[in-house]
DNA sequence: TCCTCATGTTGACACTGGCTACTTTGGAGG
DNA sequence: CCTCCAAAGTAGCCAGTGTCAACATGAGGA
């Protein structure tokens, strides 16, 4: 889907024709449902119903073919962080970048949850993410600050409390998931996730506004894009 | 060290003696130096000086030996959070207890930083550690929850801002302390670091301030521990 | 029509790493 | 002194997995 391709030719001749991206397809679904670990090259080819090592043709090593991947996992949360951002409809602007702030939050979580494995390959090792797909992978990191300049624009953020507002957030949500994906806190079912999600973020919005003196309610964030 | 043990008989005799204890401080200082995935079983025989397989007199399978491992892992982190716990001094209340949420957060990070192996270990695979190492895997949560209530107590916190705090705060140090060590923020050098945490920290502090409506600065909490 | 070469196939190698049989050693109790 | 058995050793199986080398195929251009 997220490939952008349509099997153009022949499908079951010698010459497969879309071995490249059939590979990435079938590797993006491998660590989505058992994660990073389970990128076999053999058991690829197996899926593709190509030989083993057909993927030499289109791929270094293995290395290529994870690093690759590991792109496409992160395109996707930054996908799933604009989808969360454009449900915030509110017209009030303060309101607004609280709620976008939030929204980013549930949106993250939302991908880590969801697409574990493709999280965990995102952030497994950001080293090699960070070589081949360098705009990709600071995408998450822009949008977030993007969310805190506009907190900062509308008076919400004080500048002092802005500086280190990005590794704030993105402890938070990151930990968040982490913890619930890994274990720790993996025992919470749903709504005790999402109950203890709204307390991150109301915890952060109320950090926020009192970096200013803006007096807050959960109300206001809360409500929002739930589902 | 933390294995309390003291080499008790032959050393170098057919009879290892001490060959489960010698194993595991192996494994311990493998896992610290090269991560969890450098936990091979040979080596681990190789580096004691003893026949690959020896270690199964001791352990009925790896599994067994790295949930074991990963118990001390965690014991270690505890130690740590206790040790940072009992720096704070102040006689106020008030301050007391917010310093002492803070120096739990340090100490958290302190040891992801310091032991990256361990630390990845201890949360690896919790569902493994949980089975095993029930109370020690806990401990860390224990103590958070204590300097909560602490805070809820003397008046910081409010008892609603208590409900989800122990999985903000512990999401907020673990995200930091993952993303550090992983990736994505580990470029950033010791100073860096420490004045990310500490932006981190104070806006926990903040968020949890105006819960109650009691003003924070952040000099309250980040001249105390430093080192 | 025929050649070429990218694309796939077959087969094997190297190496890792957990685990199993079976054997050997030597400290401790009788 | 002798015997037993826990503890350690030796040897090797086996499955998995990345990778290379040599060969096969067939689509498309000359």
């Amino acid at each position: 889907m997220l490939l952008g391709y349509a099997s153009p030719v022949a499908s079951d001749s010698y010459h497969h024709g879309n071995l490249r991206t059939s590979l990435l397809e079938a590797a993006v679904a491998t660590v989505a449902e058992r994660g990073p670990q389970a990128l076999v090259l053999r058991d690829l080819a197996r899926q593709v119903g190509v030989s083993h090592n057909a993927a030499y043709r289109h791929f270094a090593d293995r290395d290529e073919l994870v690093t690759e991947v590991a792109a496409i996992a992160m395109e996707r949360l930054v996908a799933t962080l604009h989808e969360r951002l454009e449900r915030v409809s509110t017209d009030d602007p303060v309101l607004r970048a609280r709620q976008r702030l939030a929204e980013i939050g549930r949106g993250y979580v939302e991908f880590a949850v969801a697409e574990t494995g493709l999280f965990r390959l995102a952030f497994a090792s950001t080293a090699t993410v960070a070589t081949a797909g360098t705009s990709a992978s600071r995408d998450p990191l822009a949008l977030l600050a993007t969310c805190l300049d506009e907190l900062v624009a509308v008076g919400f953020l004080s500048p002092e409390a802005r500086v280190d507002a990005e590794a704030t957030c993105w402890s938070g949500v990151h930990g968040f998931s982490m913890l619930h994906i890994d274990g720790a806190l993996s025992s919470a079912d749903d709504a005790e996730r999402d109950a203890a999600l709204d307390g991150l973020l109301v915890a952060i919005d109320r950090s926020y506004g009192a970096s200013t003196g803006t007096p807050t309610e959960p109300g206001d964030i809360v409500s929002t894009g739930k589902g």
